[in-house]
This record gives C-alpha cells, sequence and structure tokens, in this order.
DNA sequence: TGAGCGTCAATTAGC
DNA sequence: TTGACGCTCA
C-alpha cells in the first residue's frame, strides 16, 4: 500500500527509472506507444512527495481527457493513500475553471460562471450574427467560432485580429463578431472552452500577483500527452513553470494526430530549445505488442520525415503474422470482420480484448450492422454522446440557471421547454426588452407585465416562466444536485409532457433525463467538499455547481459497464487503449489515408499526421493485427474503387500471412458497361492500377487485385459505376454509364446523347456525377437531374 | 408547433 | 447515401 522509493529499481526498467526519479532540470519523456509512461508519472509523482519531500498540493499534474486524469488519480490514491487526493490532476480545462472561478473576479467573472459547450457556442454566434444582421447562410457561424477558436488557441483578442487585413468579408466582420461574442459571453456570465485557457492567460497578465501565487505553489508541473498541446496552453505551462525547472513533459511525437485540432508538435520538438538544459530521456521499450506488430508500425511510421528517432523494442519476440482481408465491398469487409470476430469469441478470447477500428465515423455503419446480424456483442465508443442529448442538456440547461439565472443562453434553450405557449414572438419581445434594460432574459420574464407587445396571457406564461426559475434557485441554495435535477424536471413539467406524450421516444427521452437525476442524485451521496490545502479559507461551492462542472468538462466518463463486447471506434478514439486483437478497416487510399489528407487542401503534413495515425491504430494492438480493405465502396452515394492504402504497402509483406500480401504490386483491371473504358494510373506511392478491359462480361466492373501476379481476388461487381474518379470531385472519363435504373434501362448516357425529361423536355446531356446527369435543355439551361427520370430520345 | 420537403455537403473530436 | 438545416404549410 505505502509506497517506498527504494523499490523503484525493481519496479522499473533503467530509462523509465531516470524518468520517475530526474530532479534539477526540466525533463523532457519520449515515451513510445506502450512503453508504460502513465506508470512513470504515478512514480514519479510519488517519488517527489516521498523521497523529495514535496507537499502532494504542490504537484500540478495536466491530462488532455477526464478518464486519464480519473485513472491517474485512481492509481496516485492506490500508491499513497489518501495523500495522493492532494496532488492537483486535472485536465488544462479544468484547471482553468478552478482557477478561474477562484480568481475570476479580476478580469470580471463571477464565481458562479458558467462553461458553454459547442452547441451554446454556436447558438450565441447565431444570435450575434443575427443581431449584426449578418446572413449566416452567407457566413458560417461554425467556422466563425472555429476562428474564434484558433484565435484564442493563439491568445489573440478581437483587438489583436482587427489588425490582420481581412482577405474577404468573413475577415473583414470577424474582428467585431469575435467582440461581440465575447460580449454576450460576458454579459451572459459564461465562458466557452476556449476561453478556459485565453482567459486565464489573460488573468495572469492582468494579475501578477495571482500568476505569482500559483508559480510559487506548484513546484512540479508535470503534463502527459504533451505531444497534443497548443499554443496557449504551452504559454500557460511557462508562465506557471518559469525557467523550468520542476517542468516534466511526457509525450510521443509519433502520435501526435491533432494537429486539426490546434496541437502543435513543434511544442515538444523545440522544447529542448525553449528550456535549456533539458534532460531528454527516451522510453523504448514496449510492453504491449509483440516483435512483429511492432515491426510493422515502425515499418509505417519510419517514413515519416522530422521525427525524432526511436524505435520500440519488446521481449515479446515473434508473433503471429499480420493478416489481410481483401473484400468485395464494404458489406463484405463487415461481413469477413464479424466472422473473424466470431471465431475469435468462439475460441475463448475476451470480447473487451477485441476492438474494430476505422478512420471515419459514417464507416461504422455496416460494420454495426454484421455484428448486429452475426449477433455479436459490441458497442461504439463515441465522445460525450449522453450529455449531448436534447433532453439532457435542456435539463442540465434547467440546473444551471438554477445559480446562473444571468445565462440568456440557458434561459432561451428552455423558455419554451415542454411547450408552455412561449412562442418565438413573445420571446422576441423578452429579448428585446431585456436588451434595452439591460437585464437578462430571466430578470426581463420576471417583469413580465411591463415588456412592450404582450397580451395578458403571454404575460402570465412568461412570468410563471422566470416563478419556476426562482423556484429553482431556491431548491440550489438550500439542497444538493438531485434535488435541482428532481425539482427541474417535475416543476418544469417535462416529467409530465414526456408521459403524456407516451411514445417509445418519449419514453426513451424520460429516461435519460431520470438517469441526470440518478446521477445528480449519486453525486450529491459521494462527494464532499475538501478545502485545498493551499487555500483553507475558500467557500464551499454550491453542490449542485460543483455537479454542473463536472458534467460540463465531462467526457463519457464512467459509461455503464455492461458486460463482454467487442469495441467498435475510430482510430482517433483508439489512442491510449489496448486490444489483444485489433482489426484495421477501410485501409484503402482516399479512405485512409482520408482524401482530405491527399486532395489540393492537403499538404505532406497531413499525410504524415494519417501514417501517425496509423502507427497509432497498429500499437494498439497486443498480439493480432488485422487488416482489411474492400476493392469498391460506397461512398457519397456513388461506388469508388479506391486502391489499397499506401501504408499497407509500407509494410514488409513478409509480415503478413499466406500468399500474396501487401507490399507487392497491386493491380486492377475493370471494365465499364457501355464501352466506356477507363485509364486508372497512379503513382508509385500507391499500388499500380490498371484499369482496362477483357473481364467478359456485358457490364459490370471486374476488378483483379493481384499481389506479385498470382491472383488473390478476382470478382465481378454487379454494379455498375456511374462515373470513375481519378480524385474526388473530377470526372476521368467523358462519357457517363449508368445503372440500370428503371425508365431507362440498361446503357449509357455519353456525352452529346439527346434525352427526353418529363418537364424540361429534349436536352442533351453534357456530363454527369453520380447517378445525376448535366443535361442542357434549351430554353431552360443545364440542369442535374437524376438519371432515371429522364429517357433516350 | 411540428411534419415534410428541398438543398447542400460530406474527417477526426478533447474540454 | 445519409444527415443537417431552413423554409413552408397545415
Amino acid at each position: 500500500m505505502t509506497f517506498d522509493p527504494s523499490q523503484l529499481p525493481s519496479l522499473l526498467n533503467p530509462e523509465q527509472l531516470e524518468a520517475a526519479t530526474h530532479v534539477g532540470s526540466p525533463l523532457l519523456v519520449l515515451a513510445g506507444a506502450g512503453s508504460g509512461k502513465t506508470r512513470v508519472i504515478t512514480y514519479r509523482i510519488a517519488n517527489l512527495i516521498k523521497a523529495h519531500d514535496v507537499a502532494p498540493w504542490r504537484i500540478l499534474a495536466v491530462t488532455f481527457t477526464n478518464k486519464a486524469a480519473g485513472e491517474m488519480k485512481e492509481r496516485l490514491e492506490k500508491l499513497l493513500g489518501p495523500e495522493g487526493a492532494d496532488v492537483w490532476v486535472s485536465t488544462f480545462h479544468s484547471t482553468g475553471a478552478r482557477i478561474l472561478r477562484r480568481e475570476g473576479e479580476v478580469i470580471g467573472l463571477s464565481k458562479s460562471f458558467v462553461i458553454y459547450d459547442e452547441a451554446d457556442s454556436l447558438a450565441e454566434m447565431k444570435r450575434v450574427m443575427k443581431a449584426m444582421g449578418v446572413d449566416s447562410r452567407q457566413i458560417e457561424p461554425r467556422r466563425i467560432l472555429h476562428r474564434i477558436d484558433d484565435a484564442k488557441n493563439h491568445g489573440r483578442t478581437p483587438d489583436d485580429c482587427a489588425k490582420f487585413p481581412a482577405y474577404d468579408e468573413a475577415g473583414r466582420l470577424f474582428p467585431e463578431l469575435y467582440r461581440r461574442y465575447q460580449k454576450a459571453l460576458a454579459a451572459a456570465d459564461a465562458v466557452d472552452f476556449g476561453d478556459l485557457l485565453h482567459r486565464m492567460v489573460e488573468l495572469f497578465e492582468k494579475a501578477p500577483d495571482v500568476l505569482e501565487k500559483y508559480r510559487h505553489r506548484f513546484r512540479h508541473v508535470l503534463v502527459d500527452e504533451f505531444q497534443d498541446t497548443n499554443g496557449v496552453q504551452f504559454r500557460l505551462l511557462k508562465m506557471l513553470a518559469g525557467d523550468g525547472r520542476g517542468l516534466c513533459v511526457v509525450g510521443d511525437d509519433d502520435q501526435a494526430i491533432y494537429r486539426w485540432r490546434g496541437a502543435d508538435v513543434t511544442n515538444l520538438l523545440q522544447f529542448e530549445q525553449e528550456f535549456p538544459g533539458t534532460r531528454i530521456v527516451k522510453l523504448e521499450r514496449n510492453y504491449r505488442s509483440t516483435q512483429l506488430i511492432l515491426d510493422a508500425a515502425h515499418s509505417v511510421i519510419s517514413r515519416n520525415r522530422h521525427r525524432m528517432e526511436k524505435k520500440l523494442w519488446t521481449e515479446r519476440e515473434g508473433g503471429d503474422p499480420l493478416e489481410l482481408l481483401v473484400a468485395r465491398d464494404e458489406r463484405h469487409e463487415a461481413q469477413l470482420v464479424a466472422d473473424k470476430v466470431r471465431i475469435s469469441i468462439r475460441d475463448g478470447v475476451d470480447p473487451n480484448e477485441i476492438a474494430v477500428f476505422y478512420r471515419t465515423n459514417a464507416q461504422s455503419r455496416v460494420i454495426e450492422e454484421a455484428f448486429r446480424l452475426g449477433r455479436i456483442p459490441y458497442h461504439v465508443v463515441r465522445g460525450r454522446s449522453f450529455y449531448d442529448r436534447a433532453e439532457v442538456k435542456d435539463l442540465a440547461s434547467f440546473m444551471r440557471l438554477s445559480i446562473n439565472p444571468r445565462s440568456d443562453q440557458d434561459a432561451l434553450r428552455v423558455i419554451n421547454k415542454p411547450a408552455r405557449g412561449i412562442g418565438d414572438t413573445t420571446v422576441a419581445r423578452i429579448e428585446e426588452a431585456a436588451r434595452s434594460w439591460g437585464l437578462s432574459v430571466v430578470e426581463a420574464c420576471a417583469r413580465a407585465d411591463e415588456i412592450p407587445g404582450l397580451n395578458s396571457r403571454a404575460q402570465g406564461k412568461v412570468r410563471a416562466f422566470a416563478q419556476l426559475i426562482g423556484e429553482l434557485i431556491q431548491v440550489a441554495l438550500a439542497e444538493g444536485a438531485g434535488a435541482v435535477a428532481e425539482a427541474a424536471l417535475k416543476k418544469s413539467g417535462m416529467e409530465e409532457a414526456f408521459l403524456a406524450d407516451g411514445s417509445d421516444e418519449a419514453i426513451d427521452r424520460l429516461d435519460n433525463v431520470r438517469e441526470l437525476v440518478g446521477a445528480a442524485k449519486e453525486w450529491d451521496e459521494s462527494w464532499e467538499w475538501e478545502p485545498d490545502p493551499a487555500d483553507p479559507g475558500a467557500e464551499p461551492p454550491l453542490p449542485v455547481a460543483a455537479f454542473l462542472e463536472q458534467i460540463a468538462l465531462l467526457g463519457e466518463g464512467d459509461e455503464r459497464v455492461q458486460g463482454a463486447r467487442v469495441s467498435l471506434m475510430t482510430l482517433h478514439a483508439a489512442k491510449g487503449l489496448e486490444f489483444e486483437e485489433v482489426f484495421l478497416t477501410g485501409m484503402e487510399e482516399q479512405v485512409f489515408p482520408h482524401s482530405r489528407a491527399l486532395g489540393e487542401q492537403g499538404g505532406a503534413e497531413e499525410i504524415a499526421e494519417e501514417r501517425r495515425l496509423c502507427y497509432v491504430g497498429f500499437t494498439r494492438a497486443k498480439r493480432r493485427l488485422v487488416l482489411s480493405l474492400a476493392t469498391s465502396r460506397a461512398l457519397y452515394g456513388d461506388l469508388r474503387f479506391n486502391p489499397p492504402s499506401r501504408f499497407l504497402g509500407d509494410v514488409p509483406k513478409e509480415l503478413f500471412a499466406g500468399v500474396g500480401a501487401a507490399g507487392d504490386r497491386v493491380r486492377h483491371q475493370a471494365r465499364v458497361a457501355g464501352g466506356t473504358y477507363v485509364e486508372y494510373d497512379e503513382d508509385a506511392a500507391g499500388p499500380e492500377i490498371d484499369l482496362g478491359d477483357d473481364d467478359g462480361f456485358e457490364d459490370g466492373v471486374t476488378i483483379d487485385y493481384s499481389f506479385d501476379q498470382r491472383p488473390q481476388v478476382r470478382q465481378r461487381h454487379p454494379v455498375r459505376p456511374a462515373v470513375f474518379r481519378r480524385r474526388p470531385g473530377e470526372v476521368v472519363e467523358k462519357a457517363a454509364t449508368l445503372p440500370t435504373l428503371g425508365m431507362g434501362g440498361p446503357g449509357a448516357y455519353p456525352i452529346g446523347t439527346p434525352v427526353r425529361h418529363p418537364s424540361f423536355g429534349v436536352g442533351m446531356v453534357e456530363g454527369a456525377d453520380g447517378d445525376k446527369l448535366s443535361i442542357r435543355f434549351p430554353g431552360v439551361g443545364v440542369k442535374r437531374v437524376v438519371a432515371r427520370f429522364v429517357q433516350p430520345v
């Protein structure tokens, strides 16, 4: 139970030991996949406390996800007992929330500010745009929010942004939108996720004494997944860590897969320059996978440039060869995977130790279907689906109003939920009144009789809403989170409305909100306010407030565990996990690497990131790695024939089982009905594609996949592709061949074909895309119509 | 208010 | 193909 530092040499390998015990200079731990980094971090913390007499509350350990933070806390408490609970282990964002909650008054935040999630922010931005008269169809609110987030990640205020030249309408409006958005947040006493970091910088800059307090307090700062840090996060770290003597960062540049989210690997790559005197420790010994899997992973990742050289090794030599499943199409692929999984389970593999990965969420559908059909228990690992449900958010909004009635966002969300006769017009009048009086929506509602334009019936309903919130406030002041949740559910009429509806869907929703009530009650039982040793005078927050903070920042969290099931997830979601058997599906160009990374806007860095993603996927596997691809795939409504992923080609074929392995030359041959042949050349980066003729079929497409000239798969695709594409969006062939769809009968519509359309008359085919034809009709112009609506003339 | 329909677009997703 | 969104009509 109690940790003894003298045991460390027997618990850790030499590199881990150094990482865990080195003190006196900044420390960068390059921790390869499966090298035991969490172990190192926890032992390091334990060692600081036990061997160096550092008070637990002087240590700050930052992670990216609540899950990681939770696991670390748990381990620490196991190692150190109650003392472990005094270490600040939290995400960047919770750290921000915690400090802002305490000190935010300096920058105009009350102690009860709310945290907006994306949906809240989006709604707020839409309102800002509307108020400014900006057409939200012309300028996407999402895009603006993204830019705001980006600005915050770089520490830029609206004024800073105004200094940059604007290239378009959106750019011209941006600073003002940003400014007004921030103003709206401030008025609502709210912050968004970006603010939790950005405003902390603001706080530290405005109040050096506050910064000094925390800098002095946190003698040791540890950061996990350091490759995922962005600009502000690094800035905050630098502020807190000073010269960096107490700073220890742990990360792996090969697992940097969040550049698109603002993460900047250069934080890691240039850490040494930033903090001279940095000690670098590499953890290359892997405790997870077989050597064979590591070799495969290395063959993929080693093609990236600009990486910190490292190579994983393990004592688990050899291992089972990789497997490659080549399927006709995505359904077949799912089928093959399901079959293999079923066999594994039958042979005794724990379903919880099996995972299926894919690049995009859309791919999960067919896999789920195959699993359902095959009666294989599975679950799809997603983000925070529970708390994102509309009904759950509604109830949470009521709860937020109970501690912060100024949050217009929440007020507007639930003012008519369930429907209580406060329509759009009434809401608009309330908003207008609130604006002119400088009051919040709830405050304005309380003065319903003074709002211009409301008839007495509307006044009554509006006043009742204000009263409802007033009652919830009373409950919040006197009782726990559970009581508030329950009161909100009952008094708002939500429960009644769901029951009155009675449909399966309504009952389902009711179950969800009841679950939130249950979660709040459970929270009340287990939560207790622990004063911070460094700040004993702080007064405890209301239990509801603490609960809401928790769920605002929480992901799926403690997902209710329900028995043995196979996990389905995206590659991104797979980071940090491990499984005995891993199935990596969709190993095709355009799918993985994703077309977005290959297209015009995709550069070398995008491909490199896809490659890292592949590396992450491979290194999740402990014992067995199965890769699969589909030679044809229905995507965005039409059929694509994607060559095998270049990542397959990177893996030496000796690592694969059976004849014909990846890395061989792959040749496709296809013939399209209607006499249209498509030439398809690919550069050497991907396998060689050759779509020729000579399949002997009248229509349909035949594709040969051969590996080293030995035919592996030869099959006829019964569906004829409308168009072949070389790159997304680019029509390669001039003629379009259409599937047999009703009226037109089999046949092609080459360019120049005259056709008749029931409403536009006779026109000439100019092109095709999917099952749509572009046809020029005299006097009408070019129309895109569904092929089955036209007939050849 | 909500169902129904046309249009448009189409990774990844942490807090 | 699917899904989200905004608009119209009952």
